[in-house]
RNA sequence: GCCAGCGUAGCUCAAUUGGUAGAGCGCUAGAUUGUGGAUCUAGAGGUUACGGGAUCGUGCCCCGUCGCUGGUACCA
């Protein structure tokens, strides 16, 4: 016998065993719902691209943490790391397709990042997105398709918040933050000598900044944006070089806060009242919302939030993420935009384009955490077990025709006695098993446990003749019932 | 990527100043005359992550690799 393999799973991988599977796949079947509901259609595309689709020809594909794929051609491929650019490149070589195209995809991306907590190195999403439409109906629509995606997969209370990347380029000019930014850090540390160098960074990295006020607070953002600061651990975090009439003007807009959408946009009319566009980008925004609020979404469900800053390399118009209220620490589980600049690189032209994507992963995991999912192995509702050789065909039979009723139906085909077909069942949270031996075929019935009510009743006892004489949870029902009593159990389960 | 800590049975952990590994839970089988739980009995399961070194001798010390955890950076 050759060398033996251990078996394992390469670093930021998973595997989905039954439980977690099952949760998984309820959830994309009540996401799709929701998303044909909307009148979305499905597209599938393949997991490798050639890598100039993935990263254009400027061949960035460092620091977009893209996983290669080798063929036996040697030719330059990757694995996807997100549904949008497929997306674009399906809009582009099928433009028989017709405008608008909405769409939904759940698929799995790849992404070669560290992996961290709720961070995996593949991770399954699920993405809408209107390709081809100008109007703001169309962001608005995302964010009520997301709302009513969160309320039907009831993940307790949650919010969408959006913004716009407009909104947050008029911050740059109001701030008067220079489009290039000459910033000192420091390279090197552990076994090579530190240095200090200037690096030239675009004035949209007070974004990077912004995005981390939840985390580390106004005090840390202040210092970043400026002068920089050491943190616990020692390390020197570069400053951005503001000047404190900079900063105190992002400090401004950030105190634009307030749980009513209508009232952060006033404030943020008279704030960049003297900012060139403003008015019309903050129109847009005021559209949305007004659609929103007179389709019943409320200030406690969509909020205007100016804080948001994600993704804005790609983003061109309104931006949206939602967040679990009971579950923060998991982050943003839904997000997207309006990303007008998708197909340029295949076509040299402008396609308006609006959508938003779902971390299903993340989303499990935030669920199981929250204990609103039932990890449950088994699909089967009932438990044929087989009590010896006399009733075996009779046990098939019964199994079928639970089967043939629509009865998702397990017959034991293992060569336990029925104490461990029980527990077998118990294990698994089959809420039903059939018990059928002699007896009840000389009597002409079958029994039907009720798994969960003796698993209660179980608790009531510590003798173990008590118990067997009891036998909690169990009825008789004559043979030719087995059906519909079975039904009328499960109908109460 | 960087910094720190950790890595002993499927899981949670134990093993006195270095003296060649143990418990609970779980699992398996059985008993309680055809039933999950409880109880009782028995059993399986570990080259102490991997490789090297120092030592008469190491799970424990040193070096390296890998993995995990926390922080930090990144996140289209």
């Amino acid at each position: 016998m050759g060398e033996q393999v251990t078996p394992r799973l390469y670093r930021g991988l998973r595997d989905y065993l039954p439980e977690q599977m099952g949760a998984r796949l309820k959830i994309i079947d009540t996401i799709r719902r929701v998303y044909e509901n909307y009148g979305f259609v499905p597209l599938g595309t393949p997991a490798i691209e050639y890598l100039d689709v993935l990263v254009g020809t400027g061949g960035q594909e460092a620091n977009r943490s893209i996983f290669g794929v080798r063929n036996p051609e040697d030719e330059k491929l990757g694995l996807r790391f997100d549904l949008t650019v497929p997306l674009a490149r399906v809009i582009s070589q099928y433009p028989e397709l017709p405008r608008p195209f909405r769409r939904y995809q759940v698929s799995p991306v790849w992404r070669a990042d560290k992996p961290d907590r709720g961070r995996y190195r593949e991770f399954t999403q699920f993405d809408i997105d209107s390709v081809g439409v100008e109007t703001e109906m169309a962001d608005a629509e995302i964010m009520a398709a997301m709302a009513d995606t969160l309320t039907a997969l009831n993940v307790g209370p949650f919010r969408v918040r959006f913004s716009s990347r407009m909104v947050l380029d008029m911050l740059l000019r109001f701030a008067e933050v220079p489009a290039v930014l000459r910033v000192k850090k420091v390279v090197g540390g552990g076994r090579v000598e530190k240095e200090t160098v200037e690096e030239e960074r675009p004035g949209a990295d007070v974004f990077r900044v912004l995005d981390k006020l939840d985390k580390i607070g106004m005090d840390r953002v202040r210092d970043e944006l400026t002068t920089g600061y050491k943190d616990e651990s020692g390390d020197q975090v570069p400053g951005l070089g503001l000047d404190l009439s900079q900063v105190k003007r992002i400090e401004q807009f950030l105190a634009i806060q307030s749980p009513r959408r209508g009232e952060v946009l006033e404030q943020l009319e008279r704030t960049f009242a003297g900012v060139e566009g403003a008015k019309d980008q903050i129109g847009v925004l005021r559209r949305i919302s007004d659609t929103l609020g007179s389709l019943g979404y409320g200030d406690d469900r969509i909020a205007v939030d100016l804080s948001i800053a994600r993704g804005l390399a790609y983003y061109t118009g309104p931006v949206f993420e939602a967040v679990l209220l009971d579950a923060p620490q998991f982050g943003s589980v839904f997000g997207g935009g309006r990303y007008d600049d998708l197909v340029l690189r295949f076509l040299g032209e402008r396609v308006p384009a609006t959508g938003a994507s779902i971390g299903v992963d993340r989303l499990l995991a935030a669920l199981v955490e929250l204990n609103r999912v039932t990890l449950r192995h088994a699909t089967a509702q009932v438990l044929v077990a087989v009590m010896d050789d006399t009733v075996r065909d009779e046990c098939v039979q019964m199994a079928f025709e639970l089967r043939r009723a629509g009865i998702p139906t397990e017959l034991y085909l293992g060569s336990k006695g029925i104490g461990r077909q029980i527990k077998y069942a118990d294990q698994q949270r089959v809420p039903l098993v059939v018990v059928y031996g002699g007896d009840e075929k000389a009597r002409g019935v079958v029994v039907l446990k009720e798994m969960e009510q003796g698993r209660r009743l179980a608790a009531e006892t510590t003798s173990r003749k008590e118990w067997l004489r009891t036998r909690p949870g169990q009825l008789e029902v004559p043979r030719a019932d087995l059906v519909p009593a079975t039904r009328q159990l499960l109908a109460g389960v």
